[in-house]
DNA sequence: GGGCTATAGGAAACCGGTGTCATTTACAAG
DNA sequence: CTTGTAAATGACACCGGTTTCCTATAGCCC
């Protein structure tokens, strides 16, 4: 009786797997067992078991759990993303994943051009002892990541508008290919001006999207001016720059893609502050189909990438532990895009 | 020498605190003792194994920490939120806080509307045994949630529109204030006719902001005609379907106050496709200041709202633990958002 | 120099699970 | 009835830390 913990704390107490043990009258490597799923279990006394956690609440507890495994089920995102709704939709497909699965998601955006910035990862892998990580784009480029992730021993998965990694290690779109879809598209709608504004330089993506839209230009036996090329940094006040210098050109482009639905918008709205109808005077087309692209007026065709089928297929790569083996049967590696013609896309008007 | 490790098994071997204490010649607890900062301890010794730890790459193992603490250091996210942007400020925040700490960030959408919410909420709360828990609006107005911390014994902060609980629980913004700020703008700007894109019903947030606008109009003396009151519920489409019920109407209101920047940028969207110039035909006020606000043409004046310094307010709450005293010397509870003066305001032309 | 206290440091138990291996039980075959 | 075999279960060590309690040593005083 003097033994007998107060009410109120006990009903508090998260119960442990020897309380379970004690109520079920098992030892609690038989609990263990019931938790687990062990074949090698009478009906009954796992059905017994079963009644008893289901009574009591009882959920195991993970860091124990961890400890013992010697392994954890924190899977980490890293990302230094512009693009916030693209951050989300992935995080939306990497939990579906991991829905009913004992895996968590941490997430930890990363600061490129901080000197601390490897360090961080550094350390935010080794501190959690994370179990895997997916590195999304622009970042997942960084060679030096996935380098520092084999050092330690985390599992890893990039994300990406290329191979840049073999299939285990590698979730990626086909860029290239969709732009010159999208370029084609603009083509026959008679366009023959066509502007680029680039993403940065040393971004893969920017380079496959550079690319598909200078081979759709060349399998069409059109020239691409230089100045018809303007660079940009994936950023809409870059996009702004951008799009004065293609429009300062003389005659114009009729039309522009923009390498990313940001720098889509900077072209929108630069036109517009110049007076210049959308699609009437310049067709435009971007890339991502982030919300911005159908909240404008008029809506961007852009190209779409199936990104939360993307993310659930990287967190399916690494908790299936796929990247130890070379079957490749497992999880698809490369995705396709696909363009959503909205509104700002019509024939030219003016030809030169 | 039979017993010695593979040296490459030993390099990718994590080292232990029985690995550190062996090499520096103490015991785990000393080692211990130097981690967790214990007074009582010679500086010699100290140094001593701060160094081996320095030279090994130690790093403690967070379960095994949890584990033997019977706390863990994992701060839970939990959102079901429509606008992207937000979620990603408020994580910014967030982490700044939990910087140099060893917290680390979980992050949980979830599907209101879902009839298993509540039980994800649980399981989230539960599995991990969160240390504590960041609510973000709007389903940080849902009371059962705090409620079903309290019985888990889950520290929270809700992030929210008003006051919906104490101040070691809430971090808010001042909503109602500031949505009449916005509406005496308008006023000034000499509208008369200001219709209202309203958020969802039950949602405290949309009745703060309604209510702000509401007393604006009250205090100027100005009739609000039930017409002129749409429905929305904070999406783009429900924007487009609200607005147009207000454009319907005869006359027009000469201006629109928009609940968030989506429903903004849905009312600026609806006014070109009916060719209404905007501003010179048609204000618009948002709220929100989301990327979106600013990439439109006109861009939108709206409501900024300093979500990065709450997020970072809503995690020191936590990882100080004020909210077993009644201490309100800790983190400020209540912070001020400012109107964004943009090009989608300006005096009406007609007068009627 | 002996006995005292202060204090650094160690031994062992513990947190809540899991793995290994031994033991018990049930049942079929010899 | 004994024995062999497989299934079911338990005892115990262990994962990597922390805590409690105790010991050994040093410094101090008389």
């Amino acid at each position: 009786m003097s033994k007998a913990v107060p009410a109120e704390k006990r009903a508090s107490a998260k119960p442990t797997i020897n309380d379970i043990a004690r109520l079920a009258g098992v030892s609690k490597k038989t609990v263990s067992r019931v938790i687990n799923q062990s074949p090698l279990l009478n009906e009954d006394t796992r059905e017994k078991v079963k009644a008893v956690i289901r009574d009591t609440g009882y959920v195991p507890n993970p860091q124990a759990r961890a400890l013992a495994l010697g392994r954890n089920f924190l899977i980490g995102i890293i990302h230094d993303n512009p693009n916030a709704q693209m951050i989300l939709n992935m995080q939306q497909g990497i939990l579906e994943a991991l829905r009913d699965t004992e895996f968590e998601m941490v997430v930890r955006p990363v600061d490129r051009g901080s000197a601390t910035m490897m360090d961080d990862i550094r350390s935010f892998i080794m501190r959690q002892r994370l179990y895997g990580v997916v590195i999304m784009p622009p970042i997942s480029e960084n060679d030096e990541i996935a380098r520092l992730c084999r050092e330690l021993g985390c599992r890893y998965v990039r994300m990406g508008s290329a191979r840049l990694d073999d299939d285990a290690h590698m979730v990626a779109s086909n860029d290239r290919d969709v732009v010159a879809e999208a370029t084609r598209y603009l083509i026959a709608q008679g366009h023959r001006r066509i502007g680029l504004v680039a993403g940065p330089h040393g971004f893969r993506s920017a380079r496959e999207r550079r690319e598909g839209f200078e081979s759709a230009l060349a399998e069409a036996g059109i020239r691409l001016p230089r100045n018809l090329i303007a660079d940009g940094q994936y950023t809409f006040e870059s996009g702004i720059t951008a799009t004065e210098s293609l429009l300062d050109q003389s005659p114009p482009p009729t039309a522009i893609f923009a390498s990313n639905d940001e720098m889509a918008a900077a072209v929108l709205y630069t036109a517009r502050e110049r007076g210049i109808a959308v699609p009437e005077e310049l067709s435009i087309v971007g890339f991502d189909d982030t919300p911005i692209a159908s909240r404008v007026w008029p809506p961007l065709t852009t190209v779409r990438w199936p990104i939360v089928a993307m993310g659930r297929s990287a967190a399916l790569k690494l908790i299936r532990g796929l990247d130890s083996g070379d079957d490749e049967g497992g999880e698809p590696s490369t995705f396709l895009s696909t363009l959503v013609r909205r509104g700002s896309v019509a024939p030219p008007t003016r030809t030169d």
